[in-house]
DNA sequence: AACGAAACCTGCGCGC
DNA sequence: TGCGCGCAGGTTTCGT
């Protein structure tokens, strides 16, 4: 479900409701989302720890424990949070509840069931999966060094921006968007790309991320944030699900075409750029 | 090494 | 009403 406006959107609201707690007990309903350690390990590790801070890598949320650990949670496709103050409120899909010390519930709901669970030292927290090889955060990168990379590859740009060990955070939504704003034929292949279109390409991600991330990002299918909170920027998507309407610049019919297994959304006229015309 | 496709799941909306 | 299909905010793993 979420993208990195839509996971900020949830650490916040997580942090403000529960950022001190003290974890008191811990269910577990679905063993196989909790990745490195066992299901019983996991409880032994989270009880009686406080959650010092809840902060995002990426598309992870990372709860900073007591003790140098720390528990991480990717959300995938449809993981949602949700804080009850009953066990007895749980709902279908709850795979994992947090019993905390402030008279509180912590529900993880995860319909698809895609999302993980992971407990790390903070020795280890980035030299270990999954938080190694990631790339960093659009205003981190250094242009220069990213060109240099791209100049030999032949992905399309759309699957591009989808892979976290470049720039990090960008999902199928906001991929369409940018490459929309940015008037680049998402086919175009990285290593056609001139230097200054990938500059444009990283500004606009940078706009467009933080645009969605104040407007608390987009609610379409499935995303909610914490208690079902809905977004607001699906209501400035340009191309993202408009597939046979018309553009808003050009009134050229919206394109939808599969690339790197993804709906892809864009304006054949306004993102005619290719630079080759290669497809 | 690099790239594309399949796999992991459930639910929903659509056409028949 | 029911069934099959395609699709959904992501990532890992498997082939070529």
């Amino acid at each position: 479900m979420p993208e990195l406006p839509e996971v900020k959107t949830v650490v916040k609201a997580l942090k403000s409701n529960i950022k001190n707690a003290k974890i008191t007990d811990v269910f577990v309903f679905l063993d196989k989302l909790i990745k490195n350690v066992s299901p019983q390990e996991f409880k032994e590790y989270l009880l009686n720890e406080t959650i010092l801070d809840i902060y995002n890598v990426g598309k992870n949320i990372i709860f900073k424990l007591s003790k140098d650990k720390n528990l991480i949670s990717h959300l995938r496709m449809t993981g949602k949070y949700f804080t009850d103050t009953s066990l007895h409120h749980k709902r279908k899909h709850d795979y994992v509840i947090f019993e905390l010390n402030n008279q509180m519930y912590l529900f993880y709901n995860d319909s698809r069931q895609f999302g993980t669970f992971h407990i790390k030292d903070e020795s280890e927290l980035f030299t270990t999966k999954p938080l190694d090889k990631l790339g960093k955060e659009v205003d981190q990168i250094d242009p220069d060094k990213l060109y240099q990379l791209i100049k030999y590859k032949t992905i399309p740009i759309k699957s591009f921006l989808l892979d976290q060990s470049y720039i990090l955070g960008i999902g199928n939504i906001y991929a369409n968007e940018i490459l929309y704003l940015s008037g680049v034929n998402p086919w175009t292949k990285v290593n056609k790309i001139p230097y200054a279109k990938l500059i444009q390409i990283l500004n606009n991600t940078k706009i467009i991320l933080d645009k969605a991330t104040e407007l608390g990002g987009s609610t379409i299918v499935d995303f909610s944030g914490l208690n079902g909170a809905e977004g607001q920027f699906q209501n400035h998507l340009q191309v993202h699900m408009r597939a046979n309407l018309p553009c808003n610049k050009c009134k050229t019919l919206i394109k939808q075409e599969t690339i790197a297994q993804r709906m892809t959304y864009y304006c054949p006229l306004c993102q005619k750029e290719n630079y080759e015309q290669e497809k």
